[in-house]
DNA sequence: AAATTGGGCGTACATTTGTAAGCTGAAAGT
DNA sequence: ACTTTCAGCTTACAAATGTACGCCCAATTT
């Protein structure tokens, strides 16, 4: 095995333990270099091999976290295709993808908001993406402005991402409930965002 | 001076150093026993005589928090009586909230998809009785069934905090743009919570 | 074949943390 | 006047953390 791809395993091996450890009631800031390190397998100080600090392993999930989420965006879009409505499976998909990677979710929910502003910007970077995305099918679907496209694609990020924020600590028959609601409230906004007077 | 008075006293100056304390780079969890017990100038084993651990502490800084919300509603209401727009007075209400308490806001902001159960589900109960009023206040106002009402209340909740979230680091202008774009989103919510078609 | 590079390790240290144990002195109760 | 209560203090300790320093040895380069 040569050298790099040894490095590159390990940096996999540390980037993958941390994404383990995050969970419900661990959150990335109460992360330790050394609980990392362990989980990976390394030597404590072997982690500076790969990364300046945590801040700099921090920014590389969120990264990674954005990843998958544009790819969860393309998975939906490539279902509208067998399927009418856009929201219902918009919200689905997002719901499906949750579930699935729920520390991923998490991070980037708690980062959102957390202590580090780059952390934030990074955070926010990765939403805009998606926002952008939305809102430009937004545009060409509603016939409206982009300015007025993109106010609405906003709304309806935010109220999925929070959605599923609830929809992380639910059972099964609520988070049914959570999704409902949630289509329901991007209803009512692209609803309202044909209105005239606003 | 009687000793109830005291204690009361020290208890404050607690929470208070604990208020002080948080900010935009310091969360609640990132804050130590040690550290909030030297802010309020007691020895650290001091602490326990007011709060068993620091989630004790944490509580009440919700229950505060939640406090102060309530009566920004109320003070919300009465400005009603001169101005005719419920939805710029309240978004307008709400950030001069957030800036005069920026401290508080983030608590509850972060708090809310925070790594303790037991903090997350006193969060919600707090931004549930805003909820609750606003829905109440959206049924009287638009006939509306009570479910439907409480759903709509719900999005502008999520909304405003989002605004919230994202106007604590902006500038003045920033925030001015950000103010009158929610104001839009709450209207478009509104305007198609009146559709028949949902 | 020899020299260099670099990932990983062990050791070590200064800090910070939560908290246990026990003392003190003034307020409150008798 | 006495005893009791109790908020606050000092001291103490074990645990965990970030990280500096230097060794090792296999992959790479010369």
């Amino acid at each position: 095995m040569t050298r790099a791809e040894q490095k590159e395993r390990t940096r996999r091996a540390i980037i993958n333990a941390a994404f383990e450890q995050l969970s419900a009631d661990k959150s990335f800031a109460s992360l330790s270099l050394r609980e990392v390190a362990r989980e990976a397998g390394i030597a404590p100080t072997s982690f500076y091999r790969h990364f300046a600090d945590m801040d700099e392993l921090g920014l590389t999930l969120v990264d990674e976290g954005g990843l998958m989420l544009r790819q969860l965006m393309r998975q939906a879009r490539q279902r509208l295709i067998n399927n009418t409505s856009v929201i219902s499976t918009s919200v689905e998909t997002f719901m499906e993808f949750i579930m699935r990677h729920s520390n991923v979710f998490r991070l980037l929910l708690r980062e959102r908001s957390g202590t580090s502003a780059a952390f934030r910007s990074a955070v926010a970077r990765e939403i805009q993406h998606f926002c952008a995305e939305l809102a430009d099918y937004l545009r060409k679907e509603n016939q409206c402005s982009a300015e007025q496209a993109m106010i609405q694609a906003e709304a309806m990020v935010i109220l999925v991402f929070h959605a599923g924020a609830d929809a992380l600590d639910a059972s099964d028959e609520v988070r049914q409930k959570i999704t409902e609601k949630t289509i329901l409230q991007l209803r009512m906004l692209a609803a309202g965002s044909q209105h005239a007077s606003l």
